[in-house]
RNA sequence: GCGGGUGUAGCUCAGUGGCUAGAGCGUCACGUUGCCAACGUGAAUGUCGUCGGUUCGAAUCCGAUCACCCGCUCCA
């Protein structure tokens, strides 16, 4: 299935068009249409339904440990500062880079060690990645530099050791690292893959903020104020639908690497003694969601990492993989990651900013041998009432795109097959095939022909269809027709009033996939489509 | 960020310097029509991605820029 008769259609039909097109467009920014947005309100809804709303905390879920208790939360996108330098992202996403105009590669700005040489008469900064092997590294670049052979080493001078590339203000006479001549460096620029604003009239640094690259750090820091507000016992976990903004360098194949996202996220919290049973379950319980929606078992994976992959602190992290059409045969791309992430994140915010390549974690110090990134200093723990025991809860993250799970149900959608058209020829048909719970519209309501009473029924029965159910008429055109372009939209239900309706008060409904025609009583309509979308 | 490709009507595309920019599909109106993309008649729809240049004349040639697709790179 091609991706581009994809995207054709969801413009042609109104599920997604690019962000600002009437100006040319805005790289990694999507707007979703009329058909688009129901579509995505209605996979954010089976997720809060299936995970929150109709969540049973009284019974053991197949595959859990034990009953637990599941909450919502909405938090804001713009939070304190302190919590993205505690949460890791502040460093992480913060670099500067050079770019080298020679041979076109990018380096960290605070990665680039060099020391200044001088031979014959010329001077330069040799740079080479920062490491063990840094000296003798700039001492073989300085040697091609200035065409010195070995038996001339001592032609090379040097003046001081070597240092970050930082220090150097004038960037015009620094070797690259692997160029050929000098002054081939950009000047640093900053590399923020996170959006930066400022609150407040002054637009100082004082005043700068970030829009929030996950959902989850606002799940942490209200942790104590759910457990206080709803006396619930842990097992818990919280859960989010929210935007998320990541400036990404690339972005790349439609809406699957978007600057601005929703993500749909739980926080589960638990005793660490009982993290890998959790893990286990709620890998097990987001690909069965999947397959409950309509992704088949073949084209969705689970790939759980490799070890070096994985933070030491974490059992495991899965991710949960589809086969979308602009992947290569064979590969697949990350709709949901569920990581286990130990206490790491309360942690963070309870102590500061933690080292995570220490073992046993320890918090991370900075060159004076002060915390990093102070943390909150609240007490985020837990005290078990019961046994009396105090605890830093474990967490599970199911973290879920659904933009990414939106486009994936429309690739899985996107079906071509052939029905016989009136006189009896094969004709191409599209259509798109959703679940019925993720469908649009549930319905469209159709008088056979426009005359003889019908229309008015049919808008009747649309009305009244309409208090229950997204629902569509119309009457415009021969019906094979309108059945087609409701096929194109995903309907699930064609609801058509012929003359035998006048008599009897029953219409006909139409199944999408099987174009098979049931009799029925105008009551019984809301009922019916109710039952067949519940199914 | 680099390299390649693409950009003309709602969609798919034709149009290699010259008359008022075209086709198919779709859309709309009227008529006809009794169950799977029907038919007839009529109609609307374009700053030819954007900006600039060359030219008597540019959708067409040149430059820049924006967006999308593919491959790298980067990120995770």
């Amino acid at each position: 299935m091609s991706m581009e008769k994809i995207v054709s259609l969801c413009k042609q039909c109104g599920f997604l068009f690019q962000s600002s097109e009437i100006y040319g467009g805005l790289q990694g920014f999507w707007d979703y249409g009329p058909l688009g947005v129901e579509l995505k309100r209605n996979v954010k809804e089976s997720w809060w339904r299936d995970m929150v709303t109709c969540h049973d905390d009284m019974s053991t879920l197949d595959g859990a440990p034990s009953p637990y208790s599941m909450e919502g939360l909405d938090c804001t996108i713009i939070m304190h500062p302190q919590v993205w330098k505690c949460s890791g992202h502040y460093d992480l996403f913060h670099d500067y880079m050079v770019d080298c105009k020679e041979t076109k590669k990018r380096y960290r700005h605070d990665q680039l060690n060099g020391r200044w040489v001088s031979a014959k008469g010329k001077t330069a900064f040799v740079t080479a990645p920062a490491g063990d092997d840094e000296v003798e590294l700039i001492k073989k670049r300085a040697m091609k530099y200035f065409n010195v052979r070995a038996k001339n080493i001592d032609d090379l001078v040097y003046d001081g050791d070597p240092v970050c590339l930082t220090e150097i203000q004038d960037l015009a006479e620094v070797l690259g690292p692997d160029a050929k001549t000098i002054g081939t460096l950009t000047e640093p620029r900053e590399f923020n893959l996170m959006f930066k604003t400022y609150v407040g009239a002054l637009s100082g640094e004082e005043g700068a903020a970030f829009l929030r690259p996950e959902t989850a750090q606002g799940i942490f820091v209200n942790f104590k104020n759910v457990l206080d507000s709803t006396r619930h016992k842990l097992p818990l976990g919280i859960a989010q639908i929210g935007k998320s903004f990541r400036n990404e360098i690339t972005p790349r194949n439609f809406t699957f690497r978007s600057r601005e996202f929703e993500q749909m996220e739980i926080e589960f919290f638990c005793h660490p003694d009982e993290s890998q049973k959790w893990y286990q379950f709620w890998r097990d319980r987001r690909m069965a969601w999947y397959h409950e929606m309509g992704i088949p078992e073949d084209r969705l994976i689970l790939r759980e990492h490799t070890p070096d992959e994985l933070a030491h602190y974490s059992i495991g992290t899965a991710d949960l993989e589809y086969a979308f059409p602009f992947m290569a045969a064979g590969e697949f791309g990350e709709l949901e990651g569920i990581s286990h992430r130990g206490d790491f994140d309360l942690r963070s915010h309870i102590e500061g900013k933690l080292d995570e390549k220490s073992n046993p974690l320890e918090l991370q110090l900075d060159e004076h041998g002060k915390p990093k990134w102070k943390g909150s200093g609240k007490n985020l723990g837990y005290r078990d009432e019961l046994t009396g025991e105090k605890y830093i809860p474990h967490v599970i993250e199911p973290s879920a795109g659904a933009d990414r799970a939106t486009l994936a149900f429309l690739c899985e959608a996107y079906t071509e097959d052939e029905q016989p058209d009136e006189n009896g020829n094969m004709q191409k048909r599209v259509v798109m095939k959703f679940h019925p719970r993720l469908a649009p519209i549930k319905a469209a309501v159709f008088p056979l022909v426009k005359k003889d009473g019908m229309p008015e029924v049919a808008k009747e029965i649309y009305l009244n269809l309409k208090k229950q159910f997204k629902v569509f008429y119309d009457e415009k055109g021969a019906i094979g027709r309108r059945y087609r372009r409701q096929d194109e939209a995903g309907t699930p239900y064609c609801i058509t009033v012929d003359g035998q309706t006048l008599e009897d008060q029953t219409v006909t409904i139409r199944d999408r996939d099987t174009l098979e025609q049931q009799r029925v009583n105008i009551d019984e309509l809301r009922e019916i489509i109710q039952c067949r979308i519940d199914a």
